[in-house]
DNA sequence: TTAAATTTCGAATGAGGATTCGATAAACAA
DNA sequence: TTGTTTATCGAATCCTCATTCGAAATTTAA
């Protein structure tokens, strides 16, 4: 029986979908891609799309559970380890920024696609996405309690931090080459305890 | 001759359209929306949008020029005056945050409108956009030569101020109560010239 | 080598939604 | 009042997709 390789062909047929999407998501814009251009992009005829993806949500979704999924357990190990929050903290940001760094279209897709279009509420990445943030948020709370962070309403400063987050790797085209120095610094800035000295 | 009351009532329905636009962009999102739901909203039947907007698009299109507009000529004073960049900028910021406060389905729009689906070049805001944006990185450049700012590559920096600005403001549904001061610290953190003291 | 299972895909099908039509109403001007 | 311009809109179009069909090819298993 070569049943086990038979599964792992499909599943890597279905990836080869999967990054076509990701693909003309990157040129057409999500919402602007169609079935046809996913499957030319990924080499497959339009109608055996659906051989592997019943329906077009289920490609968004399956990429959503790849992406968050990927995070999540590439984090875990740093999560459970007993580091200070602020370690803790910026160690996952490390780790999340690589992976944003290593595959943009994925990662821009994650970050960005539209939650309307989606039931929000049954997909399985949302539980990822929810203990990744809850988990941030809650080393915001105690690295503020135990004064390692600045005394600022915590899901502000989470907004701000997942913000600009966001404006550094994701924004615009180029491929900035970021040093991992360079993120350090800019998020060390909004976290750095010393009160903010302005006019 | 009531030709300019004709023109005033003209234009006051095109107002009307593009605010019934904005609601309901705010709850279907952008790509989900449609003429008809626009034009229910607005309280029009749907043929009749076409005679204020010929095509979808130039909704969009009145839409961005009147939020890009209003941004840079609540601006300009600010920009021309002649204070110490920081405090320019951060003035121009607060400006911004003002507008985004008091209107958040325009400026949600403004700055989230995916820009595949237009043709980008041509359209006329995309000059209020550049000249405000190509403002705001040229006070970075400035105030980063004569010390007032810390010494990130500015393009960074200004990537991770638009970020945090975009996450403050527009992320979330539950409008938080957000102080000017809140606000000012949380940029002037970003701002400050102090090393940031990581590990 | 042959039947069953797996894959592939070009060509329908059908629905949704932007845009246009044709007719009517309202406001205005002469 | 009456012709003209301005507005309004329900009901066609018409086009773009997602999704399904039906037939073929390819692979596997006996």
């Amino acid at each position: 029986m070569n049943n086990q390789r038979k599964a792992d062909e499909r599943e890597a047929r279905k990836h080869l979908i999967m990054n076509g999407a990701l693909s003309v998501f990157h040129d057409q814009g999500i919402d602007g891609t169609t079935m046809e251009q996913i499957a030319n992009e990924a080499g497959f005829g339009t109608a055996s799309l659906y051989y592997y993806f019943p329906k077009k949500e289920d490609v968004f979704s399956a990429i959503m559970v790849k992406g968050w999924e990927q995070l999540w357990t590439s984090c875990q190990t740093t999560i459970e380890s007993s580091s200070p929050p602020k370690e803790k903290f910026l160690s996952i940001l490390n780790i999340i920024a690589n992976h944003i760094l290593n595959d943009r279209n994925l990662y821009s897709f994650l970050f960005t696609a539209p939650q309307h279009s989606i039931n929000f509420e049954t997909e399985p990445w949302k539980d990822y996405q929810g203990k990744l943030y809850g988990t941030l948020q809650q080393l915001l709370d105690e690295g503020m309690k135990i004064g390692e962070f600045p005394k600022v309403e915590s899901h502000l400063l989470f907004k701000a931090i997942g913000g600009s987050f966001h404006g550094i790797l994701l924004m615009g085209d180029e491929q900035q080459s970021l040093s991992r120095q360079d993120i350090e610094d800019l998020f060390s800035r909004l976290l750095s305890t010393t009160g903010s000295p302005h006019a």
